[in-house]
DNA sequence: CATGGGGCTTCCAGTCGCCGGAAGGTCAAG
DNA sequence: CTTGACCTTCCGGCGACTGGAAGCCCCATG
């Protein structure tokens, strides 16, 4: 399988197969010709990076999750603490996210915004707690 | 007004400023002996970005309302827009972090956790509906 | 057998918003 | 006069790619 069919069966464009490879998370052997070529459990390798990656998972924590992957023999508790780790880092994103919302959600909607020049959003910014 | 001294009043590190000033969005004058000096107006625009990017507004979006801070004749509705539009990136992040949260609390939730190497979390990546 | 178009290769640069560190000038206190 | 805290510039790196250039390779068509 070369490096356009890999993209197809896994959805990941092939700059970032290729940049994967220069990683190191993958190491798919050479055709004759130069071109990649992909064993399909490669491809499940990398498939498996996509869905990791789309859980928001960092390419470090990829890494790890395919070598445990690869490990029958590992504990399932090293893989919960790392996918525990990670939620709680989506959590406290999330409630980032949210007092922003709160704050600027707050101060559109205390904007009319018609064409007069007065704008709480812009105060709200300049620090004055009108 | 020095670099350390806004630093301390406006709470972004020298560094940042510096990035700030290279990027365009402040210009201080500066001193004999070649040190910035900071106007008490550009303090306040520090703060004014500070407090924006704590809202998560790009670097982009702060000089555009930095702009329009400092234009009186503004009309709100333009501040409003680019307020909105931020909004809305802020929402829709949230709801895809919420549902990585979904799916990735839901495969924490059914791996126990132990010394066996049955793991859910890794089936789920693998693609496995199990 | 030449040609054209698509796919493959490598390498380099850019994205965004900084941060760390090196090498060196400046300033105030002891 | 020295020390140490400030300040300056410049360069490189972070994460995770993405775009583009220059140049092979392969197959089908004329």
């Amino acid at each position: 399988m070369n490096i356009g069919e890999a993209a197809e069966a896994t959805g990941l464009p092939p700059k970032t197969i290729r940049y994967y490879e220069e990683i190191g998370l993958v190491r798919p052997a050479r055709s004759a010709n130069g071109y990649r070529a992909f064993t399909d459990r490669q491809i499940a390798s990398l498939a498996f990076v996509a869905r990791a990656r789309d859980l928001g998972f960092s390419i470090e924590d990829c890494r790890a999750l395919l070598g445990l992957y690869e490990d029958r023999s590992r504990a399932s508790a090293e893989v919960k603490a790392l996918a525990q780790g990670h939620l709680g880092r989506i959590e406290r994103k999330i409630a980032e996210l949210e007092a922003m919302r709160e704050t600027l959600g707050e101060l559109v909607r205390r904007c009319h915004g018609d064409d007069r020049p007065d704008c709480p959003i812009l105060k709200g910014l300049a620090g004055e707690d009108a």
